[in-house]
This record gives C-alpha cells, sequence and structure tokens, in this order.
DNA sequence: AATGAATGAGAGTTCATTCAT
DNA sequence: TATGAATGAACTCTCATTCAT
C-alpha cells in the first residue's frame, strides 16, 4: 500500500470501494467473498489487497463513504433559518436521495456495520448520533415557532423519521424505477399531516 | 430425524429454533455458525443436525416461526368492524407486540430471509403480501368510512406503517428496557396526525 | 449381542448379512452407511450394533458368506474322477452360479475385501489361494491324462479362469437377464478351444 | 482456478491427476481423503482446490487421463490391415501396456467410475463402447477372412478379452515385477488356441 | 430386541490472507 | 501494479458408534 497517494490510486481505490459497496450490499457482509469484490472491480483476488489492508477495512470505507456526505448535508438543513415544513421536506430529499446516489453504500452502512470493530463502529454512531440530534433540533425549533405539536417527543419524532426514510430506501434499493420524488412528497405528508380525514377536513376548512 | 415427531422431539426442536433465532438475530445467517446456535442449545455442533437437515432449514424454520401468528392476527384485525383509529392502533400494537414475543425470530425473518432458496422464500413472501394487502383494504375502508383523508395512496400508507412498525420494531429488540406502550401511543398519533401543528390546532378549533 | 445364539437369532442376524451385501455391493463398503443398511432392513440405525459389533465386522461376515460355499464347491469339483472337459465346465458353473445366487456377497468380496484388516484378509486370502491351487491341480492333471496341452502354465490359467469368471460375474451382476448358461457354455469353449479358426478346422477334419 | 491454462499450471495439475490416481487405485474413492492426495502431491489439502474443483472433478480427470490414449490405440490398430492373430496379439499388447505405464488411472477407471455424475459416466461409456465395438468389428472380419471359428460371439468374444485384459492387469497393478511381454504371450495364446490339447495335437498334425 | 438421542471425529469445501515474482 | 500459487483456519455436514431406556 502506498505511502504517496497519486491521484490514479485514489480513484482505484474509490472504484474499489464502489465495488465493494455494490457486492456487499446484494449479498451482505459474511456473504460476500473478497473474489466476489475483485470479479467485480476486473482484477484477481489477490490484488484486491493492494487497496485494502482486509476485508474488514473494506466494509468500513463503504460505511464511511455511505454516510459522510449524509451527515454533512443535514447540518447545513439543520443551520438554514427556513421554517420548520421545508426543513423536514428537506431533511427526506436529502435522505431518499443519498438512497439514490449511493443506495448501496448506504444500506451497507445500516445493514453491515454491526460487524466493524468496536472502535470504528463507534466513530459511525457518533456520525449518526449527531445526524439524529441536528433532527431533533429541527423538531424542538418547530415546537418554539409553533410550527410542531406542543408535547411531541422530539426524540422519537427524530427516530421515526430516519426509520422511516430507510424503510422508503429500501424501496428504493429493491425497485430502481420507482418515483422518489413521489415518495419524498407523500411521504413527508404523511409526517406532517398523518392519514386521519378529521384533521384533515378541518384543514380545508380553515 | 425421525418420522413420528414425538412430544419431546417436537419441544426440543422448538428450543432449536429459538435458538438458532437468537444467534441468527445477533450476527446475522452468515455470521452465524452452527457451532454458535449449538452452544446456545447446550448440545454438541453435529448434534443439531438431528434437528434440522441444514443450517438452511434452520433459517427457513425461524423465518416462518417469526411471521406465522403475525399475519393470523391482521386476518381478524381486518375483520373486525371496527372504527379506521382503532383498527391502525391495534395493528401497531399487533406488530410491535409481535416484537416483543418473538422479536429475534421476526428481524430474523426482515433481515435474512433473502438467503431462503428461492421456493421458501416465496411462502413467506406470499405471508407478507397477505399482510400489506389487509392493511391497504384497512386504509381503503378508512377512505370509504371517511376516516382517512381522501386522495390517500393506500400502498404507500401501508407500506409506511409496515416500514415504521419494522424501525421501531429494531428499537426494541436493541432496548429490551423500552417502553412499548409509549411507542404504540406516540407512533399511531403520528400516523393518524403527523406533526404539523397547524393540523393540531385546528383540531382543538372544532 | 447375545451369547446363546438362539435360532432366531442367527436367521436375523443372516437378513442383516444379506443386506449389507446388499448395500456394498451397490455403492461400496466407504459408500454405505450403516444406515443404509439398516434402512434396507427395516430397523433403525443403532439396532444393528445388535448383529454386528461394527461396520467392518459386517464387511467380514459379507466376505465370508460369499466365498464360503464357493470354495467347498471346488473342493468336490477337484475331488471328483471326471475328465479335464467336464470339470473346467463345472468350475465355470459353480462360479457363475454363484453370482447369480449370491452375487451380491461376492461381488463384495472381490472388491471390497481390501478394506478389512490384515488378520481377517488373510484368512479370506488363504480361502481363494485353496481355491486357486484345486483349479491348478485340476490343469495340472488335465497335463497328465494329456487333456490340457503340455507346457501349460497351469499357474496363469487358473488365474486366467478365475479372471474370465469374474468378468462374467461383472456382467451378471448389472443385467439379471442375461442367460447364466449361454455364458457358461461360450466360456467354456474359449477356455477349451480358443478363438482360430485353423485349430476349429482341424478338429473337424480329424 | 486460472482461466488461462500456463503450461506450468497444466504441468502441476498433470501431476495432481497421478497422485489422485495412485491414491485412489489404492484405497478406493471413497476410501481416499482430499488429504491424502495433497499429502502424496507434498501440498496441503485446501491447496489442492486449486487444482480441482472438487473430489469428484479429481475422479473425473483421473478416468479419462486412463483411457484416453487406450481407445485411440485400438483405433489404429482396427485400421490396420493385419490378419486376425496379430491384430489380437496387438490389442492384448496395449492393453496391457496402458496398464503399465498408467496402470493406476486405468485400474480406478474401472473400480471407480460409477461414483461419477451421470453425465461425466456417459462420456467414459461412449469411449469403453467405442472400443468394445472395434473389438468386435475385428473379430467380425477374423470370421469373413476365416481365420475365426464360424458362428463365434463376437460380442461376447470382445467381452472376455477385456474382462481377461483387465483381470491380468490387476494382477499387473498388485505386482510390478511381473513380466508383462510373458503374460501378453500367454493370454493371446489362450484367447487364439484353448487349453484343450486335442485341438493343439491337430494343429500339430497339420 | 430395539430405539431415540447424542456424540466426536473427520470429511469436503471455502476463503481471507500472504508473498515471491 | 497486479498476479499466481499456496496456506491454514473455519465452516457445514456426515457418520460410526454408544447407551439409557
Amino acid at each position: 500500500m502506498p505511502q504517496t497517494a497519486s491521484h490514479k490510486y485514489q480513484e482505484h481505490r474509490r472504484q474499489a470501494i464502489l465495488a465493494a459497496a455494490a457486492v456487499f450490499a446484494e449479498k451482505g457482509f459474511h456473504g460476500s467473498s473478497t473474489r466476489d469484490i475483485a470479479e467485480r472491480l476486473g482484477i484477481k483476488q489477490g490484488s484486491l489487497y493492494y487497496y485494502f489492508r482486509s476485508k474488514e477495512e473494506a466494509l468500513g470505507e463503504v460505511c464511511r463513504y455511505g454516510i459522510e456526505d449524509y451527515v454533512h448535508r443535514m447540518e447545513s438543513i439543520a443551520a438554514s433559518d427556513q421554517p420548520f415544513e421545508a426543513r423536514l421536506l428537506a431533511t427526506v430529499t436529502s435522505h431518499l436521495s443519498s438512497y439514490r446516489e449511493r443506495n448501496e453504500a448506504l444500506k451497507v452502512h445500516n445493514d453491515e456495520r454491526l460487524y466493524l470493530p468496536a472502535e470504528k463502529r463507534k466513530t459511525l454512531k457518533q456520525l449518526g448520533s449527531r445526524y439524529r440530534q441536528l433532527l431533533e433540533g429541527i423538531f424542538e425549533q418547530g415546537i418554539a415557532d409553533g410550527a410542531v405539536r406542543p408535547g411531541t417527543d422530539c426524540h422519537f419524532a427524530a427516530l421515526a423519521v430516519i426509520g422511516m426514510c430507510n424503510a422508503w430506501g429500501d424501496l428504493i434499493v429493491r425497485d430502481s424505477d420507482i418515483d422518489i420524488f413521489d415518495i419524498i412528497q407523500k411521504g413527508t405528508d404523511l409526517l406532517l399531516n398523518g392519514y386521519s380525514e378529521r384533521r384533515a377536513a378541518n384543514r380545508i376548512n380553515r
């Protein structure tokens, strides 16, 4: 493994991470072999070790790649001064867009990160917690602004949003023909208004 | 493997299924070894094969065990003539109760069933589809009864409910101290009313 | 295993030997499992050990059963004072008849006896050698009587007869519709007269 | 397993086939372990799978190796225009020479090929049938030329020759000090002239 | 006389990993 | 930069054997 990380090397390594992401997403970490990954890359099994010290390191890199943007985007959403509804929409959009763009790596992060060694897992967990806290903050400010129903359990709400987005993300990964924007719209609507007609009726009457 | 399934044998086999469920839930199918399962049962590795023809059969039995009650309960919920809100609450309650009772098997069904051979997977898929269709039917009737907002995409709604319940179920599996009824209540509230204050305000104004 | 070998026990044990012979003949010693043998007998795997101390003992009994008659018959053929041609015919007939009657045990003796422990193998080898020596004696006396071409290598001749009979025996085991007496006749003719016409022509001319 | 079969790889694989042949010949297919084969090759058990996809594939390769030349040689013997006696001698010589050169593989082919999957077995059977048919043809032409006794059952004759050669081959495999040319001569003599003095006498009288 | 249940050793096979080239 | 070759540990699974009942 080279000390001097040439540009070419970095690019090749990125390809290797993507290949690993695809294979892990399809077969799971333990169900995938290093040969599978190498084959998808078009190289031989042993050559993988030029890019990763171990299979586990490959998993770590895939997970990191899967969520790195993810949290950054949430930072800027949380920092913006838009109204609650717009920020929630932005959150859902960002989350599901991540699934479309790097769905495999994200799926791997969600499903397989527990196979990482404790240390690495902790780093990822901090990122995940940061994400959740930012989202909680959005809800809290929503309450303060009068946009969110008072008494709302913001911790629970954040978990619900994340859980839902992941569930929809799974749909997207499984069926690439799905219209993401349709899901974003319907999902955000659900999170804001629920399904009960009595509420919706009132709204119209307003 | 005995033809005549004595009572004792059946009970021991059930123990074996539970042990497999616990191990698969913790480490995933490919991450678990038959030795892990046998150790949890307190027998030697080879003896497992007195209860399962293969590791794969064990997975199949765990998955089946995980959802067998699950769909039946949904049948009776769908058949009842309660109002929409009550049926939604019952659905969430049933789903999360399943997670508390046989959480491990259910988690295994959700996460690992794709490693089953096509034939077995098909059987399970039919059960899953049945569940979703019943739930869709509840939403459709909710619209007809004026309880659910017209124009609601019932297919999407059913998927959302299921996805949410599974996300919460994961929390339950990970942390057994969680108060299920708290989650049931907050979750159903979200599904009915959403988080937006403007709707809640309207409701109060009514 | 009972000390007092009751009649009933002896008969059951004989059935067990036959079952073992059939299974060993079909799949070979190492390719057969004790469960295979037990199943053919209609008992459970563990119960086999009431009749045999080990799988190896079963093989030994099968081999012994396979050749016990075989040598005895050769004794009486060798002791008879018929002319050479008649004794050769009797030998071939006896050998092939054995194949028809207890072909499986005989086949097992021929193909699998090398898996027996040295001691047991030695006992069987002595029987086999005895058989060959008797046959050699028949050839030697044939020379003395002027029935067999002088200069014939009797050791080689005996091996040839045995080898041929075994080859034909294999045919019989594989295809039970074969007409044994046809083979006996043609085989003996070959051993006596060969295929060359020049000899046959002479004979006619005589 | 490499796609591009380098020269070196091919040679090593050939060594592996020979090692497998030796072990299978000694202990039978089911009685041999992959460790046995690897040890004879001087590599570790797992490394064997660099050369064979499975133990069964190794058996297939050994069998193929055992008879590949075998049939080709018979083709040229059958195509030659020598008299019957010479062609029979050539057949026996070729057969027994095969035993001397690749005796182990040939023995394995004869004794263990039934453990091959049906498809592979069929390919080998076709080769074997071809061999037998060519030999039958030689006998038929022998009759037409007046060299073979009329009325001879050529199918039976071919089987007899093959069976005899295999029986002698077994002797050769077991005892490498045996003088092959002695066996060839005596064997061919038997096949041509039989053991009966009356025929031999006639011949001399001619 | 027979069985259900379990065992432990060993089988074939896979695979992450190493390393000389 | 990549590969061919090999390794050793772990895995799933089979099976002869034992023994209380």
